[in-house]
DNA sequence: AAAAATTGTAAAAGGGTTTTTATAGGCATT
DNA sequence: AATGCCTATAAAAACCCTTTTACAATTTTT
């Protein structure tokens, strides 16, 4: 018998060990009943020859391999790094392993998920769109593996899927500023008008006025993309011209970025932030605590949709859960001090510069 | 012949095409002459069936697994994602899939690398230390996979490496000051001395300092951690009673969060940034922008260390190179505001970074 | 017509898991 | 005490699916 050079396998060790090989198994696997005194025995070879099983041996028999696949538009962002946490720390505390695909776009998207089920290179997948495409969702029907859909409400369909209620989200976020500061006069600021985050948070917002009476026509402004730019130039075109100096606004912002570049603005435009006008993010992303003026903003349990996601597909694959379950997963509300609450002295000595 | 529940083995396609199964193969692979004629009925049967090779079987008998393992200390910050970026990209125009992980600490990282390469899981290793542990470096030296070592010097071993030039990186930010603004009086704020980052740009700055005559000592700070509280608090403590209201300075800061942090402590002390203390970032993270005033920093080109590295383990596997090589990168100077370079009216939107 | 080049087939890895079969030994029954 | 039955354990064999090698069968070339 000639194996790979410097492998060590499970014939070695039931030879040295003076056992059959089905014995080892047993011994490694934990499975059967096995005499102690042949448990030791082979237990010594195993730490002599330093045995490990080979998992792509292990892997064809067993017909899996322990692999959990997460595919996703984009490595960027806080948003990736605490779901890559979540989910890595679930599956590691499971014995599974993570493997990570970008897949943007509907043909990649597509490809990557036949890809990894049909070739049994995978146990299951976690796919976070960008879109929503129908058509991955239609071709995703008939993959065998578990399959879970994040934060792209799939309701038509007999998959898992994890939710975030951006509604409900942005509803407390401008509920806030109505409760706590008594703020009437509230702006929306958001992303594309055809993401569906963004829509969803605009329907929070819209809803929490109407929740006093109010109509939020002329108070939602949209832009191309969730940036510090975009923010920077909505806030400088279309809430600028509306302030009075005698009031006080407030602005729900669709992002941490968007929520930066309002301020920005406005303070080049010396409009006195958060003491005239409040802002909210949403996201709770590093930037919103790297600035003077720390932004009140909506944690999303990122981590923790992660964690759901692999904790999800174990259970199917187990056999102990076979309906699909859709959870919803709330955002909280972190106050700190750009929406008026906290520390009201804002007066900026670096910002006397200019002529 | 019993196969698993809706999968279609090579012997199916072979049974329908009415060939063996080898000559399935040889037209799977494309290796090996096959009639058209033939070719053209298993690629018929193939189609008809959905035939996908088995990855699981196809790891054991080929002796790989076309995947490339990642280990990192942490997901966090966009040193990771710059990386995970570049690796997945390099690594699927190759046909090769990402397996990440994380190990923090000393344990963590023994038990990771040898559980990828002892067990066959994986084709080759990029690991990526936090800090130096010789007994990780000593018990990786038997392993069998290519292996790669980011940002750590390994000189003393057979092994792949990639590094940054942190003291170049920290040198040319220092003169910078030195060159540019005619600043001499230079500080520098460093994360722990014991990391091996900070070290060496701490280095380039006395190198600097020294190119033109100057002695460091009395001048570098250094605290726990890369945090913005850290560079805060540094600037608080140690540099601001430094400061005589008449001269300028500059402050040459390891990362961007420290920048940050330094930049707000002074300007609460009411310091004029960058007008009378310039300070300069490392890392050109997403903070460098998304603040009123623009950090120029230090951009590590991170996408191309992950590029790199997948190119180096697959040179190794393919036996194209055999010797271990070691390729060190350069940061690049990234001139924005905060250093005095610029406008010095700070009202301008952000510039956009092309990475 | 013999040698060479093609093309296809059969069988042997590759390294485990799992099922089946064989072999002890222990206990109970008569 | 001998026979029979049952259980605990070890050994053998089948299986997972593809690749690869050795070889047979065919066609082409010289």
């Amino acid at each position: 018998m000639v194996t790979e050079s410097g492998s060590v396998t499970i014939h070695n060790v039931a030879k040295v060990a003076g056992v059959s090989i089905s014995t080892v198994s047993r011994v490694v696997n934990g499975l059967g009943r096995v005499a102690p005194e042949t448990r030791r025995k082979v237990k010594t070879a195993i730490r002599r020859l330093d045995f490990h099983p080979n998992s792509r041996a292990q892997a064809l028999s067993r017909k899996r391999t322990d692999t959990i696949s997460l595919i996703v538009p984009d490595f960027e962002g806080q948003y990736f790094s605490m779901l890559m946490e979540g989910t890595h720390e679930e599956a590691r505390a499971n014995g599974v392993h993570t493997m990570v695909l970008k897949a943007k776009g509907l043909d990649a998207q597509i490809e990557a998920v036949t890809c990894l089920c049909s070739e049994g290179r995978t146990d299951g997948v976690i796919l976070m769109l960008s879109e929503l495409y129908d058509e991955v969702l239609e071709s995703i029907g008939d993959i065998n593996g578990p399959l879970v859909i994040l934060d792209k409400d799939v309701n038509l369909w007999r998959l898992d899927n994890i939710l975030l209620d951006n509604r409900l989200g942005a509803f407390e976020a401008t509920r806030h500023f109505i409760d706590i500061h008594g703020i009437t006069k509230v702006f929306f600021v958001g992303g594309s008008e055809n993401n569906l985050d963004t829509t969803a948070r605009a329907r929070g917002f819209a809803d929490a006025l109407k929740s006093i009476g109010l109509n939020a026509e002329g108070r939602q402004f949209f832009g191309n993309s969730y940036s510090y730019d975009e923010g920077y130039r909505l806030a400088e075109e279309k809430i600028f011209p509306l302030i009075d100096p005698e009031e006080h606004y407030g602005v729900v912002a669709a992002n941490d970025d968007i929520a930066c570049g309002i301020i920005d603005a406005l303070m080049d435009k010396r409009i006195r932030v958060p003491e005239q006008v409040g802002v909210t993010g949403f996201d709770d992303s590093d930037i919103a605590i790297h600035r003077r003026l720390k932004i009140t903003t909506m944690r999303i349990p990122t981590k923790e949709i992660g964690r759901v996601a692999v904790r999800m597909i174990l259970n199917r694959l187990s056999g102990r859960v076979s309906e699909p379950a859709k959870v919803v997963l709330k955002a909280r509300l972190i106050v700190r001090d750009s929406c008026g609450c906290g520390r009201h002295d804002n007066s900026i000595p670096g910002d006397k510069r200019g002529k």
